[in-house]
DNA sequence: CCTCTGTATGATCTAAAGATCATAGACGCA
DNA sequence: TGCGTCTATGATCTTTAGATCATACAGAGG
């Protein structure tokens, strides 16, 4: 798995593919990475922004990592589910 | 070029790093990313926090690109000056 | 030493993120 | 139909990021 983070919305769309993966609940989620059920569903909706801080806490708390990388020409994207 | 983002000091030393290596200056990446030098001088010590928005803008203007992947062992870094 | 350029910092103000609570909606299932 | 679970939303409050201005500080070169 390796997904391209352009705009917040990317953000959201992986953390809740991998949230499901693993069969956790945004409660679930919550609860491991200290951040609000509220504010997890505002994060992979993509409404309103996001801090740093609450994308590290609720990446590392899915077993996931951010990476940076100079730009590649060849954008693989994964994602199933774009519209949900 | 590949660098893991744990904490939001690797955020700052990635953009730095980058930053140099296009010989730019804070102003003109302030200029160009729409970010104040200000900002840009905090991030790159990773004083405070940071949010999305800001951290992508960064990184467009710097010709890269933020990707989540499954944690791997291996965490390749290559920052050469840690503590500047 | 003085100046120039780049970076850090400090203060103030505005906007927005996140905590918190409470509740509404959606959906599956008995 | 009604219950239980999960997700979305809405309101309020606190905290903080970022804009903005002004200025200090550090280093290089003359």
């Amino acid at each position: 798995m390796q997904n391209f983070v352009r705009i917040p919305r990317d953000l959201g769309h992986a953390i809740r593919q991998a949230r499901r993966e693993k069969n956790l609940t945004q409660a679930d989620l919550a609860t491991r990475s200290g951040v609000w059920q509220e504010t997890i569903s505002k994060v992979e909706a993509g409404r309103g922004g996001t801090k740093l801080d609450t994308v590290l806490a609720l990446l590392a708390a899915l077993d996931l990592e951010l990476l940076i990388s100079t730009r590649s020409k060849g954008s693989t994207s994964d994602f199933d589910n774009i519209f949900d």
